[in-house]
DNA sequence: CGCGGTTTGTACCGATCGGTACAGAGAGCG
DNA sequence: CGCTCTCTGTACCGATCGGTACAAACCGCG
Protein backbone atom coordinates (compact mmCIF):
# COMPACT_ATOMS: atom_id res chain seq x y z
CA UNK A 1 0.00 0.00 0.00
CA UNK A 2 1.19 3.31 -0.80
CA UNK A 3 2.09 6.23 1.47
CA UNK A 4 -0.88 8.09 0.26
CA UNK A 5 -3.39 5.13 0.63
CA UNK A 6 -2.51 4.89 4.54
CA UNK A 7 -2.56 8.37 4.99
CA UNK A 8 -6.06 8.43 3.01
CA UNK A 9 -7.44 5.08 5.34
CA UNK A 10 -5.97 6.84 8.34
CA UNK A 11 -7.58 9.98 7.89
CA UNK A 12 -10.95 8.89 7.05
CA UNK A 13 -12.22 8.23 10.89
CA UNK A 14 -10.80 11.85 11.72
CA UNK A 15 -12.69 13.55 8.55
CA UNK A 16 -15.88 11.47 9.73
CA UNK A 17 -15.63 12.87 13.39
CA UNK A 18 -14.92 16.54 11.63
CA UNK A 19 -17.93 16.29 9.30
CA UNK A 20 -19.92 14.91 12.21
CA UNK A 21 -19.42 17.88 14.36
CA UNK A 22 -19.49 20.76 12.01
CA UNK A 23 -21.87 19.84 8.82
CA UNK A 24 -20.53 19.77 5.72
CA UNK A 25 -20.42 23.62 5.39
CA UNK A 26 -18.77 24.11 8.86
CA UNK A 27 -16.37 21.36 7.75
CA UNK A 28 -13.75 24.14 6.49
CA UNK A 29 -10.07 22.91 5.15
CA UNK A 30 -8.18 24.16 7.85
CA UNK A 31 -9.93 22.42 10.55
CA UNK A 32 -9.93 19.07 8.74
CA UNK A 33 -6.14 19.47 8.11
CA UNK A 34 -5.50 20.37 11.85
CA UNK A 35 -7.60 17.43 13.15
CA UNK A 36 -6.06 15.10 10.92
CA UNK A 37 -2.38 16.34 10.87
CA UNK A 38 -2.18 16.60 7.42
CA UNK A 39 -0.81 19.59 5.30
CA UNK A 40 -3.20 20.72 2.48
CA UNK A 41 -0.50 18.94 0.05
CA UNK A 42 -0.98 15.76 1.81
CA UNK A 43 -4.42 16.41 1.86
CA UNK A 44 -5.41 16.81 -2.10
CA UNK A 45 -2.87 14.16 -2.42
CA UNK A 46 -4.41 11.32 -0.79
CA UNK A 47 -7.69 13.20 -2.32
CA UNK A 48 -7.61 14.64 -5.31
CA UNK A 49 -11.25 15.62 -5.51
CA UNK A 50 -10.96 18.09 -2.30
CA UNK A 51 -13.58 18.46 0.09
CA UNK A 52 -16.40 16.57 -1.61
CA UNK A 53 -14.26 13.35 -2.47
CA UNK A 54 -13.55 13.28 1.56
CA UNK A 55 -16.82 13.59 2.08
CA UNK A 56 -17.90 10.88 -0.62
CA UNK A 57 -14.71 8.75 0.72
CA UNK A 58 -16.21 9.02 4.77
CA UNK A 59 -20.05 8.33 3.58
CA UNK A 60 -18.60 4.79 1.84
CA UNK A 61 -16.74 4.13 5.04
CA UNK A 62 -19.81 4.13 6.87
CA UNK A 63 -21.82 2.41 4.47
CA UNK A 64 -19.34 -0.42 4.49
CA UNK A 65 -18.98 -0.44 8.07
CA UNK A 66 -22.83 -0.94 8.53
CA UNK A 67 -23.05 -2.88 5.69
CA UNK A 68 -20.76 -5.56 7.36
CA UNK A 69 -21.56 -5.12 10.85
CA UNK A 70 -25.66 -4.54 10.49
CA UNK A 71 -26.86 -4.84 7.29
CA UNK A 72 -25.52 -8.42 5.89
CA UNK A 73 -26.04 -10.58 9.59
CA UNK A 74 -29.52 -9.37 9.43
CA UNK A 75 -29.98 -10.43 6.19
CA UNK A 76 -28.14 -13.74 6.45
CA UNK A 77 -27.51 -14.64 9.58
CA UNK A 78 -29.54 -18.02 10.55
CA UNK A 79 -31.08 -16.68 13.37
CA UNK A 80 -32.99 -13.28 12.83
CA UNK A 81 -33.63 -12.55 16.81
CA UNK A 82 -30.31 -12.65 17.01
CA UNK A 83 -28.71 -10.52 14.15
CA UNK A 84 -31.56 -7.87 15.30
CA UNK A 85 -29.92 -7.95 18.85
CA UNK A 86 -26.50 -7.50 17.38
CA UNK A 87 -27.94 -4.67 15.51
CA UNK A 88 -29.27 -2.73 18.60
CA UNK A 89 -25.87 -3.70 20.50
CA UNK A 90 -23.98 -2.42 17.75
CA UNK A 91 -25.96 0.86 16.84
CA UNK A 92 -25.35 1.60 20.58
CA UNK A 93 -22.13 1.42 20.69
CA UNK A 94 -21.37 2.70 16.98
CA UNK A 95 -23.80 6.04 18.50
CA UNK A 96 -21.58 5.81 21.84
CA UNK A 97 -25.05 5.49 23.15
CA UNK A 98 -26.36 8.67 22.29
CA UNK A 99 -22.55 10.78 22.18
CA UNK A 100 -22.28 10.61 18.72
CA UNK A 101 -24.49 12.18 16.47
CA UNK A 102 -25.47 10.57 12.98
CA UNK A 103 -22.97 12.17 10.06
CA UNK A 104 -26.32 10.64 7.31
CA UNK A 105 -28.72 12.41 9.29
CA UNK A 106 -26.84 15.68 9.85
CA UNK A 107 -25.96 15.68 5.99
CA UNK A 108 -29.58 14.78 5.11
CA UNK A 109 -30.98 17.81 7.16
CA UNK A 110 -28.93 20.50 5.77
CA UNK A 111 -26.10 21.40 3.94
CA UNK A 112 -25.27 17.75 1.53
CA UNK A 113 -28.50 17.17 1.07
CA UNK A 114 -28.80 17.92 -2.66
CA UNK A 115 -24.61 16.60 -3.33
CA UNK A 116 -24.93 13.34 -1.81
CA UNK A 117 -28.71 12.57 -2.05
CA UNK A 118 -27.78 8.94 -3.30
CA UNK A 119 -25.28 7.37 -0.55
CA UNK A 120 -27.39 9.33 2.24
CA UNK A 121 -30.79 7.60 0.75
CA UNK A 122 -28.64 4.13 0.08
CA UNK A 123 -28.05 4.75 3.58
CA UNK A 124 -31.25 4.47 5.18
CA UNK A 125 -33.06 2.38 2.66
CA UNK A 126 -30.50 -0.41 3.13
CA UNK A 127 -30.78 -0.47 6.33
CA UNK A 128 -34.75 -0.51 6.30
CA UNK A 129 -34.51 -3.06 3.72
CA UNK A 130 -32.18 -5.45 6.01
CA UNK A 131 -34.41 -5.31 8.90
CA UNK A 132 -37.17 -5.76 6.98
CA UNK A 133 -35.81 -8.85 5.73
CA UNK A 134 -34.71 -9.90 9.23
CA UNK A 135 -37.97 -9.18 10.60
CA UNK A 136 -39.64 -11.71 8.41
CA UNK A 137 -37.37 -13.88 8.88
CA UNK A 138 -38.10 -13.61 12.58
CA UNK A 139 -42.17 -14.21 12.27
CA UNK A 140 -43.74 -10.38 11.03
CA UNK A 141 -45.62 -10.35 8.35
CA UNK A 142 -44.25 -9.11 4.97
CA UNK A 143 -46.24 -5.50 5.89
CA UNK A 144 -46.03 -5.42 8.95
CA UNK A 145 -42.25 -6.41 8.74
CA UNK A 146 -41.40 -3.25 6.76
CA UNK A 147 -43.47 -0.85 8.56
CA UNK A 148 -41.77 -1.70 11.80
CA UNK A 149 -38.72 -1.17 10.20
CA UNK A 150 -39.44 2.02 8.99
CA UNK A 151 -40.35 3.14 12.54
CA UNK A 152 -36.91 1.80 13.79
CA UNK A 153 -34.81 3.30 11.40
CA UNK A 154 -36.58 6.07 11.75
CA UNK A 155 -36.58 6.06 15.67
CA UNK A 156 -32.77 5.90 15.85
CA UNK A 157 -32.36 9.13 14.22
CA UNK A 158 -35.09 10.76 16.15
CA UNK A 159 -33.42 9.51 19.39
CA UNK A 160 -29.85 10.81 18.26
CA UNK A 161 -31.57 14.59 17.52
CA UNK A 162 -33.19 14.38 20.58
CA UNK A 163 -29.79 13.44 22.75
CA UNK A 164 -27.77 16.15 21.38
CA UNK A 165 -30.58 18.83 21.53
CA UNK A 166 -30.90 17.94 25.39
CA UNK A 167 -27.59 17.18 25.87
CA UNK A 168 -28.52 13.73 27.14
CA UNK A 169 -27.26 11.20 25.55
CA UNK A 170 -29.11 8.72 28.00
CA UNK A 171 -32.47 9.74 25.95
CA UNK A 172 -31.04 7.78 22.68
CA UNK A 173 -30.86 4.38 25.57
CA UNK A 174 -34.47 5.03 26.30
CA UNK A 175 -35.50 5.45 22.98
CA UNK A 176 -33.79 1.42 22.12
CA UNK A 177 -34.84 0.00 25.31
CA UNK A 178 -38.26 1.13 23.70
CA UNK A 179 -38.16 -0.31 20.51
CA UNK A 180 -36.65 -3.95 21.50
CA UNK A 181 -39.97 -5.21 22.25
CA UNK A 182 -41.43 -4.23 18.88
CA UNK A 183 -38.70 -6.13 17.50
CA UNK A 184 -39.91 -9.52 19.12
CA UNK A 185 -42.50 -11.16 17.52
CA UNK A 186 -43.55 -13.30 20.54
CA UNK A 187 -43.73 -10.09 22.43
CA UNK A 188 -45.82 -6.93 22.59
CA UNK A 189 -48.79 -7.09 20.13
CA UNK A 190 -48.44 -4.46 17.50
CA UNK A 191 -49.47 -1.02 19.09
CA UNK A 192 -52.52 -0.08 17.47
CA UNK A 193 -52.88 -2.28 14.36
CA UNK B 1 -44.82 49.92 14.09
CA UNK B 2 -41.17 51.66 12.84
CA UNK B 3 -40.51 50.58 9.05
CA UNK B 4 -37.34 49.00 10.50
CA UNK B 5 -39.57 46.75 13.05
CA UNK B 6 -42.49 46.02 9.97
CA UNK B 7 -39.40 44.81 8.09
CA UNK B 8 -37.83 42.57 11.00
CA UNK B 9 -41.25 40.96 11.27
CA UNK B 10 -41.63 40.09 7.55
CA UNK B 11 -38.21 38.78 7.01
CA UNK B 12 -37.88 36.11 9.88
CA UNK B 13 -40.34 33.62 7.67
CA UNK B 14 -38.21 33.96 5.24
CA UNK B 15 -34.96 33.71 7.10
CA UNK B 16 -36.27 31.01 8.74
CA UNK B 17 -36.85 28.99 5.68
CA UNK B 18 -33.31 29.71 4.66
CA UNK B 19 -31.83 28.77 7.68
CA UNK B 20 -33.82 25.48 7.61
CA UNK B 21 -32.44 24.70 4.07
CA UNK B 22 -28.84 25.27 5.04
CA UNK B 23 -28.17 25.32 8.53
CA UNK B 24 -26.41 28.02 10.16
CA UNK B 25 -23.25 28.32 8.41
CA UNK B 26 -24.64 27.91 4.91
CA UNK B 27 -27.02 30.39 5.09
CA UNK B 28 -24.73 33.52 4.01
CA UNK B 29 -25.33 37.35 4.39
CA UNK B 30 -25.89 37.01 0.76
CA UNK B 31 -27.95 34.38 0.58
CA UNK B 32 -30.17 35.99 3.38
CA UNK B 33 -30.35 38.99 1.93
CA UNK B 34 -31.35 37.91 -1.56
CA UNK B 35 -34.33 35.92 -0.22
CA UNK B 36 -35.56 38.44 1.62
CA UNK B 37 -35.34 40.66 -0.63
CA UNK B 38 -33.68 43.24 1.77
CA UNK B 39 -30.30 44.59 1.36
CA UNK B 40 -27.08 44.43 3.66
CA UNK B 41 -28.16 47.88 5.42
CA UNK B 42 -31.22 46.76 5.53
CA UNK B 43 -30.75 43.37 7.05
CA UNK B 44 -28.07 45.13 9.33
CA UNK B 45 -30.59 48.07 10.45
CA UNK B 46 -33.69 45.42 11.62
CA UNK B 47 -31.01 42.64 12.92
CA UNK B 48 -27.88 44.93 14.50
CA UNK B 49 -26.50 41.53 15.86
CA UNK B 50 -25.97 40.31 12.69
CA UNK B 51 -26.59 36.77 11.78
CA UNK B 52 -26.51 35.56 15.39
CA UNK B 53 -29.41 37.96 15.71
CA UNK B 54 -31.15 36.69 13.19
CA UNK B 55 -31.00 33.25 13.99
CA UNK B 56 -32.14 34.22 17.48
CA UNK B 57 -34.84 36.04 15.81
CA UNK B 58 -35.68 33.05 14.21
CA UNK B 59 -35.67 30.69 16.48
CA UNK B 60 -37.63 33.04 19.14
CA UNK B 61 -41.07 33.04 16.18
CA UNK B 62 -40.55 29.57 16.30
CA UNK B 63 -40.80 28.92 19.85
CA UNK B 64 -43.93 31.52 20.33
CA UNK B 65 -45.64 29.39 16.99
CA UNK B 66 -45.35 26.16 19.21
CA UNK B 67 -46.13 27.69 22.59
CA UNK B 68 -49.24 29.16 21.62
CA UNK B 69 -50.51 26.84 19.05
CA UNK B 70 -49.27 23.49 20.44
CA UNK B 71 -47.55 23.75 24.20
CA UNK B 72 -50.44 25.50 25.63
CA UNK B 73 -53.16 23.93 24.27
CA UNK B 74 -51.84 20.10 25.14
CA UNK B 75 -50.93 21.99 29.29
CA UNK B 76 -54.02 24.01 28.81
CA UNK B 77 -57.19 22.87 27.06
CA UNK B 78 -60.07 21.12 28.97
CA UNK B 79 -59.85 18.33 27.04
CA UNK B 80 -56.55 16.64 26.68
CA UNK B 81 -57.52 14.22 23.54
CA UNK B 82 -58.56 17.07 21.70
CA UNK B 83 -55.19 18.86 22.05
CA UNK B 84 -53.21 15.83 21.34
CA UNK B 85 -55.25 15.84 18.23
CA UNK B 86 -54.83 19.14 17.61
CA UNK B 87 -51.39 18.42 17.92
CA UNK B 88 -50.69 15.91 15.66
CA UNK B 89 -52.76 18.27 12.53
CA UNK B 90 -51.04 21.07 13.57
CA UNK B 91 -47.48 19.08 13.64
CA UNK B 92 -47.89 17.54 9.95
CA UNK B 93 -49.60 20.97 8.49
CA UNK B 94 -46.37 22.89 9.84
CA UNK B 95 -44.01 20.73 8.34
CA UNK B 96 -45.74 20.62 5.49
CA UNK B 97 -46.48 16.91 5.77
CA UNK B 98 -42.94 15.77 5.91
CA UNK B 99 -41.79 18.24 3.20
CA UNK B 100 -40.32 20.52 5.47
CA UNK B 101 -37.87 20.23 7.82
CA UNK B 102 -37.05 21.02 11.40
CA UNK B 103 -34.64 23.76 11.85
CA UNK B 104 -34.26 23.51 15.57
CA UNK B 105 -33.35 19.80 14.77
CA UNK B 106 -31.07 20.59 11.61
CA UNK B 107 -29.63 23.14 14.39
CA UNK B 108 -29.29 20.58 16.99
CA UNK B 109 -26.99 18.03 14.83
CA UNK B 110 -24.59 20.74 13.65
CA UNK B 111 -23.10 24.20 13.66
CA UNK B 112 -25.91 25.92 15.85
CA UNK B 113 -25.76 23.11 18.61
CA UNK B 114 -23.12 25.28 21.10
CA UNK B 115 -24.21 28.52 19.80
CA UNK B 116 -27.96 28.18 20.69
CA UNK B 117 -28.07 25.32 22.59
CA UNK B 118 -30.31 26.89 25.66
CA UNK B 119 -33.23 27.88 22.76
CA UNK B 120 -32.82 24.07 21.09
CA UNK B 121 -33.23 22.34 24.52
CA UNK B 122 -36.32 24.61 25.45
CA UNK B 123 -38.09 23.62 22.61
CA UNK B 124 -37.70 19.84 22.60
CA UNK B 125 -38.28 19.94 26.64
CA UNK B 126 -41.40 22.05 25.97
CA UNK B 127 -42.44 20.10 24.02
CA UNK B 128 -42.29 16.93 25.99
CA UNK B 129 -43.12 18.52 29.01
CA UNK B 130 -46.50 19.75 27.83
CA UNK B 131 -47.30 16.41 26.12
CA UNK B 132 -46.89 14.70 29.30
CA UNK B 133 -48.50 17.07 31.01
CA UNK B 134 -51.60 16.03 28.63
CA UNK B 135 -51.29 12.28 28.32
CA UNK B 136 -51.16 12.69 32.07
CA UNK B 137 -54.59 14.70 32.26
CA UNK B 138 -55.80 11.99 29.31
CA UNK B 139 -55.21 9.02 32.57
CA UNK B 140 -51.60 7.64 31.46
CA UNK B 141 -49.68 7.28 34.42
CA UNK B 142 -47.57 10.39 35.18
CA UNK B 143 -44.06 8.21 34.79
CA UNK B 144 -45.88 6.54 31.34
CA UNK B 145 -47.07 9.97 30.20
CA UNK B 146 -43.41 10.88 30.92
CA UNK B 147 -42.23 8.09 28.49
CA UNK B 148 -44.70 8.75 25.97
CA UNK B 149 -44.27 12.19 25.30
CA UNK B 150 -40.62 11.77 24.79
CA UNK B 151 -40.98 9.09 22.43
CA UNK B 152 -43.36 10.99 20.69
CA UNK B 153 -41.08 14.14 20.07
CA UNK B 154 -38.53 12.35 19.58
CA UNK B 155 -40.41 10.16 16.69
CA UNK B 156 -41.26 13.19 15.07
CA UNK B 157 -37.66 14.03 14.54
CA UNK B 158 -36.62 10.99 13.49
CA UNK B 159 -39.61 11.25 10.82
CA UNK B 160 -38.33 14.46 9.39
CA UNK B 161 -35.15 12.90 8.79
CA UNK B 162 -36.03 9.76 7.33
CA UNK B 163 -38.62 11.51 4.89
CA UNK B 164 -35.82 14.22 3.95
CA UNK B 165 -33.12 11.75 3.53
CA UNK B 166 -35.53 9.30 1.18
CA UNK B 167 -36.62 12.89 -0.53
CA UNK B 168 -40.13 10.60 0.47
CA UNK B 169 -42.67 12.97 2.62
CA UNK B 170 -44.82 10.28 3.13
CA UNK B 171 -42.34 8.90 5.23
CA UNK B 172 -43.50 11.19 7.66
CA UNK B 173 -47.25 10.78 7.25
CA UNK B 174 -46.75 7.09 8.17
CA UNK B 175 -45.03 7.72 11.06
CA UNK B 176 -47.34 10.10 12.50
CA UNK B 177 -50.13 7.70 12.14
CA UNK B 178 -48.20 5.20 13.96
CA UNK B 179 -48.23 7.43 16.88
CA UNK B 180 -51.51 8.67 16.88
CA UNK B 181 -52.92 5.17 18.63
CA UNK B 182 -50.06 5.48 21.25
CA UNK B 183 -51.10 8.50 22.61
CA UNK B 184 -55.05 6.98 23.41
CA UNK B 185 -55.31 5.84 26.80
CA UNK B 186 -58.36 3.14 26.08
CA UNK B 187 -56.35 2.11 23.06
CA UNK B 188 -53.07 -0.09 22.56
CA UNK B 189 -51.49 -1.29 25.31
CA UNK B 190 -48.08 -0.06 26.57
CA UNK B 191 -45.89 -2.09 24.44
CA UNK B 192 -43.81 -4.06 26.55
CA UNK B 193 -43.43 -1.97 29.57
C1' DC C 1 26.55 8.03 -3.37
C1' DG C 2 23.07 9.56 -7.33
C1' DC C 3 18.75 8.93 -9.50
C1' DG C 4 13.51 8.50 -9.70
C1' DG C 5 9.21 9.11 -8.15
C1' DT C 6 6.31 10.16 -4.17
C1' DT C 7 5.07 13.17 -0.62
C1' DT C 8 4.51 17.64 1.58
C1' DG C 9 4.99 22.60 3.25
C1' DT C 10 4.20 26.93 1.62
C1' DA C 11 2.96 30.71 -1.10
C1' DC C 12 -0.51 32.14 -3.67
C1' DC C 13 -5.10 32.48 -6.33
C1' DG C 14 -9.81 34.60 -6.95
C1' DA C 15 -14.08 34.32 -4.54
C1' DT C 16 -16.71 34.82 -0.75
C1' DC C 17 -17.30 35.16 4.13
C1' DG C 18 -19.51 38.30 8.05
C1' DG C 19 -19.36 42.88 9.23
C1' DT C 20 -18.68 48.19 9.02
C1' DA C 21 -18.90 53.01 7.26
C1' DC C 22 -21.28 56.27 5.26
C1' DA C 23 -23.49 59.14 1.91
C1' DG C 24 -27.62 59.87 0.14
C1' DA C 25 -32.54 58.48 -0.64
C1' DG C 26 -36.88 58.47 1.58
C1' DA C 27 -40.58 59.56 4.79
C1' DG C 28 -42.92 62.35 8.40
C1' DC C 29 -43.93 66.81 9.84
C1' DG C 30 -44.26 71.83 10.57
C1' DC D 1 -40.87 74.21 1.12
C1' DG D 2 -37.03 72.64 4.58
C1' DC D 3 -35.61 70.26 8.56
C1' DT D 4 -34.86 65.80 10.82
C1' DC D 5 -34.60 61.30 11.55
C1' DT D 6 -35.12 56.66 9.64
C1' DC D 7 -33.77 53.72 6.30
C1' DT D 8 -30.82 51.53 2.57
C1' DG D 9 -27.48 50.76 -1.49
C1' DT D 10 -22.77 50.54 -2.11
C1' DA D 11 -18.06 50.47 -1.35
C1' DC D 12 -14.97 48.58 1.40
C1' DC D 13 -12.62 45.91 5.35
C1' DG D 14 -9.67 41.94 6.95
C1' DA D 15 -10.27 37.10 7.31
C1' DT D 16 -11.13 32.92 5.51
C1' DC D 17 -13.02 30.00 2.03
C1' DG D 18 -11.74 25.86 -1.34
C1' DG D 19 -8.32 25.00 -4.52
C1' DT D 20 -3.75 25.23 -7.31
C1' DA D 21 1.29 25.48 -8.24
C1' DC D 22 5.50 24.14 -7.30
C1' DA D 23 9.93 23.56 -5.31
C1' DA D 24 12.07 21.34 -1.77
C1' DA D 25 12.26 17.32 1.20
C1' DC D 26 11.92 12.60 1.39
C1' DC D 27 12.25 7.84 0.14
C1' DG D 28 13.41 3.27 -1.90
C1' DC D 29 16.54 1.42 -5.02
C1' DG D 30 20.65 0.54 -7.57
Amino acid sequence: MSKAETAREAAIPVLAEVFREHGYEGASLALLGNRTGLGKGSLYHAFPGGKAEMAEAVLDAIEAWFETRIYAPLRDEPDPRAAIDRMLTETDAYFRSGGRACLVGAFALTDGRDRFALRIARYFTGWRDALAAALTRAGFGPGDAADRAEEVVSAIQGGLVLARALDDPAAFGRMLARLRPRLDPSGGAAPGR
